[in-house]
RNA sequence: GCCCGGAUGGCGGAAUCGGUAGACGCGCUGGUCUCAAACACCAGUAACGCAAGUUGUGCCGGUUCGACCCCGGCUCCGGGUACCA
């Protein structure tokens, strides 16, 4: 006897595939490669819900679909294990986040592992482990000792920029720090190790740099941006002030115009492209320069519209800029330091939320435009950041919002330069124009304008082309435990990074995970460690998550090298990821940050690839579908049914979905669930209590979290498979409700009855195939692998329960049909393909069974049916011969009777015959 | 504000090239089997209409013999981002 029971079925093979490591993958050049790949989950102490697996069954269809089609598919897993979470619950608890990290691992996996996926486990990482951070921090090492070369645009190591200035010292070198000094390579020679050392960290890719951060002096710790509300921390309100710490960086920005260009080489989606564009912000236009009256130096501004330069009436700095104090006459020193107070109160959120304030005060200098000579009048306001382009403007209020509000304000000139254009309200914004009053402009529109002007400013010496970023380096650095340690040690102040015999640098154990109070990470606290033999101190900041998760698709290509972060060949072979499956929400960071690092690691020449993602897929979210009951106002403990609500004056309640079947609530769990509900009275409808629903985030605080381990215990693991892909296509989000299930649930057990009767008697036999029933074969093949490379993963499902029926409906368990129709559904439903597999008397796994080939005879009918329509609406049908020429049909069409009825006579004016289904007559 | 998506039955979603809109599943209605339930099966299910039929893919307009699909103008929803010069 022989029943479908998937419990057995699901575990029987899921230990088969441990066992005999059927999804181990090597190097092996005689196939073609294919790289699948998840992101690596953050293993939270809340486990998996139903839509974590969304992804990851995705890129398993593809996986198992490719070896089916000959590739030698590398399909890993791992884990991003360092992270502030564990280190938060460190602090709480006490407990290791070693330890309780493993434990969210164990548990993740095991999870995992219900669901079946054909990972190879034999590359499992984890990026907190010592044998993967050795490596992270070994690439750190390289990216210390690299520079960027702007004439070649590639990263080189730093010793052939050495070699560099010992020869010619730096002034055919552009230094990414503008304002660093220009030597000879005999001053050099003559500088001393720190000047050496100071000047080449300007070049550095992994550079130490003084930079503002949020210090909280009662906490004794940095804060995020997020931590610090109105200018106090988040908890506790103590004040926060900036304050210059030196922290590590990685100069993205020399990636910056790489990073834009390699979008075209990839399959992102246009949103996740147009992300990271707006990310990297590229802008082209001019630094010009403005001579101050009164020889008090220069001031430098970037500007998008060189062409509207004689539009300029006044001229701004950042607070923060550098000549403020210098140039501030002193009848208006009163007023600007007044300002510079204001500003230095004005948290960020302030600054971000009160956008449309205008403020600002005039310094009393004043510089001189470089064509009229005019006298501009230079001011301060904090609507000019610092940190973009050169921290000042020049201002344009005919052609700018800001400029435009700010000079109405202030009452300061307002120059019209757009010929017929009405400045009373706004300005003109728009770049189709004619120029009025610029001199030699005059006349011209904004393409001309633009590349004139420019041309006229950089042959007087006071301008140059420029190309600005807004993307700024990024931080490295954290002052936290729970991350990789620097291999960097301090001798006499200086950075130097330590000899690779040295890695790991391995992560001590700390007293306490809390912040030091000095700035420092917890690593401070323990003397021992930092302070070395010979006198150098350890860097005691820790690398931030997104460190290990820029490389770790490296490390699963060769996951178990002790000598190198992978081998060669390895990289070579496996080359890039084909396909990527992750969620958006990393779209500016991790997947920023994995780019750059790739490009660094190809520039070093580790690697040949550029790119380390050829496609992307951004999985949806699987939002819960929350449930309500009603409680009824002024009396105690009652609910009333979803459709009598109306009756009453009612609140609605969040349930936990789990105590519902569909609509309908069990009372019985809900009041196991929570006893309060034990003595509740409830007014039911037809003897049923309906809930109320709504979609909302998957949330344990809106109970209605549904727990992948649930599901697969209750229908098994390929229904869960099955149905998380019916759902809808793979990148839309789509809420979940497992009443659904029932149908591909349903499925299952048709397929099962295909092979087994009623009475658990194998009924397959090899009756040959008719016509029909190999028609339903190669429509579903043909349906399956046009579907399967773009992941539409739902419409194959739908196939495949059209196939089943259609099958059923033939009572076909002919072997000839089936066998295929196993290896097409394999990808999807493993478990129970195994399991119906092994009953068709094979030895073998089915995994690596050849994809059945779609022969398009079998589709072939030995006729066509046209619809005919007039006019557009469609009439009748006429049946042709397959092998009709248009002609014929055409002939057909308007001697046929029926037509001539309905044209009433009319000579048709043209009859249109489309190579599909619809001839359409035009009368 | 700006940028990018999207809008199709009660619900999730199909329609691959501009050619019979609503596949497939859920839900719902009716039925068969059953003492009953579960399972399974059958029929129906866009709206209006007894029917013939008419209207229907967010709204308005256009191109076309023919538009969910292409073009122009809106509305609403989702996501990203912001004194970025």
């Amino acid at each position: 006897m022989k029943e479908f029971f998937f419990k057995i079925i699901d575990k029987k093979w899921q230990q088969y595939w441990m066992d005999y490591k059927v999804f181990q993958t090597g190097i092996d050049s005689s196939k073609p490669k294919y790289y699948v790949l998840d992101m690596f989950p953050y293993p939270s102490g809340a486990g998996l819900h139903v839509g974590h697996p969304l992804g990851y069954i995705a890129s398993d269809i593809m996986a198992r679909y490719k070896r089916h089609k000959g590739f030698n598919v590398l399909h890993p897993m791992g884990f991003d294990a360092f992270g502030l979470p564990a280190e938060q619950y460190a602090i709480e608890t006490g407990t290791h986040p070693a330890e309780s990290t493993q434990k969210n691992i164990n548990r993740y996996k095991e999870q995992l592992k219900n669901i079946g996926f054909s990972y190879d486990w034999d590359r499992e990482i984890s990026t907190a482990s010592s044998d993967f951070y050795k490596w992270t921090q070994w690439l750190f090492i390289r990216f210390f000792n690299s520079f960027y070369d702007r004439i070649e645009n590639r990263a080189k190591p730093i010793s052939q920029l050495i070699g560099f200035f010992e020869e010619t010292g730096n002034y055919t070198i552009e230094c990414p720090n503008e304002e660093g000094k220009k030597f000879t390579s005999t001053e050099w020679k003559s500088f001393d190790e720190e000047t050496k050392q100071a000047i080449l960290m300007d070049y550095r890719l992994a550079f130490s740099a003084y930079s503002t951060v949020n210090w909280c002096e009662a906490l004794g710790t940095v804060l995020a941006n997020d931590e610090v509300i109105n200018g106090l921390s988040e908890r506790g309100g103590h004040p926060v002030v900036k304050k210059e710490m030196r922290q590590w960086f990685l100069r993205i920005s020399e990636y910056a115009e790489r990073l834009l260009l390699g979008l075209e080489k990839v399959e992102f989606s246009d949103s996740l492209k147009e992300m990271q564009r707006n990310w990297i912000g590229r802008s082209e236009g001019a630094e010009l320069d403005f001579k101050l009256d009164q020889e008090q130096g220069t001031i430098k501004v970037f500007t998008t519209r060189p062409d509207t330069i004689f539009g300029v009436s006044f001229m701004v700095l950042a607070p923060e800029h550098e000549l403020v104090q210098s140039i501030t006459t002193q009848e208006q020193k009163q007023e600007v330091e007044k300002y510079l107070d204001y500003v230095q109160s004005r948290s960020d959120r302030e600054r971000m939320t009160e956008v449309k304030k205008i403020t600002g005060v005039f310094t009393g200098a004043f510089a001189i435009h470089p064509f009229t000579k005019a006298r501009i009048p230079v001011w301060i306001s904090e609507y000019v950041l610092a940190g973009y382009g050169t921290g000042a403007i020049m201002s344009v209020p005919s052609g700018d919002d800001r400029d435009y509000a700010f000079a109405q304000y202030f009452k300061l000139p307002i120059i019209n330069i757009f010929e017929g254009v009405d400045l009373s309200e706004e300005p003109y914004i728009n770049k189709s124009f004619k120029l009025i009053n610029s001199d030699f402009l005059d006349g011209l529109d904004y393409k001309n304008g633009f590349s004139i002007a420019l041309d006229k400013l950089v042959k007087r010496g006071i301008g140059k082309r420029k190309i600005n970023y807004r993307m700024r380096d990024a931080g490295f650095s954290r002052q936290r435990y729970w991350g990789e340690p620097f291999p960097i040690v301090y001798k006499n102040d200086i950075p130097y990074v330590i000899d690779d015999k040295e890695l790991p640098v391995t992560l001590p154990d700390v007293e306490s995970y809390k912040p030091t109070g000095t700035g420092e990470g917890p690593l401070a606290t323990i003397p021992q460690w930092v302070n070395r033999p010979d006198g150098s101190r350890r860097e005691t900041n820790t690398m931030p998550g997104y460190a290990g998760s820029s490389w770790y698709f490296l490390r699963y290509m060769d996951a178990h090298n002790s000598l190198e972060f992978a081998a060669k060949d390895a990289m070579q072979y496996w080359n890039q990821v084909d396909l990527y499956v992750g969620g958006a929400e990393h779209a500016v960071g991790h997947l920023l940050y994995s780019r750059m690092w790739t490009k660094m690691i190809y520039d070093l020449k580790y690697i040949n690839f550029e790119e380390p993602f050829k496609k992307l897929v951004n999985q949806g979210m699987i939002q819960g579908t929350s449930k309500f009951i009603y409680r009824v106002k002024n009396k105690e403990n009652t609910f009333v049914s979803f459709n009598l609500k109306n009756d009453y004056e009612v609140s609605p309640l969040h349930i936990d979905v789990n105590c519902c079947d569909g609509l309908e609530l069990d009372l019985d769990k809900l009041k196991a669930w929570r006893k309060e509900y034990e003595s509740a009275t409830f007014i039911l409808e037809n003897g049923k209590y309906i809930c109320g629903t709504q979609v909302e985030k998957m949330s344990k605080r809106l109970n209605n979290v549904v727990n992948p381990d649930d599901i697969v215990a209750q229908y098994g693991a390929d229904a869960f498979r099955l149905y998380e892909m019916f759902l809808g296509p793979v990148e839309l989000s789509k809420p979940w409700d497992t009443k659904g299930i029932e149908g591909v649930s349903r499925f299952l057990r048709k397929l099962w009855r295909l092979f087994y009767d009623d009475h658990g008697n194998l009924i397959i036999h090899d009756g040959e195939a008719l016509p029909s029933e190999l028609k339903i074969l190669h429509k579903t093949i043909k349906k399956i692998e046009n579907d399967i490379e773009s992941l539409a993963y739902n419409t194959c499902v739908s196939s495949f329960m059209i196939a089943i029926n259609e099958l059923q409906e033939l009572k076909c368990s002919k072997r000839e049909i089936l066998t295929p129709m196993l290896i097409l559904l394999s990808s999807f439903a493993p478990h129970i393909t195994e399991e119906l597999w092994e009953a068709l008397g094979n030895k073998e796994t089915i995994a690596f069974f050849p994809f059945p080939s779609f022969n398009e005879s079998y589709l072939a009918e030995d006729s066509f049916k046209y619809g005919i329509s007039v006019n557009g609406k469609l009439r009748t049908e006429l049946t042709f011969a397959l092998n009709a020429t248009p002609d014929e049909i055409q002939r057909e069409v308007l001697t046929n009777e029926m037509v001539i009825k309905w044209l009433d006579g009319k000579v048709p004016k043209k009859v249109i015959i489309v190579p599909k289904k619809v001839v359409n007559v035009v009368v």
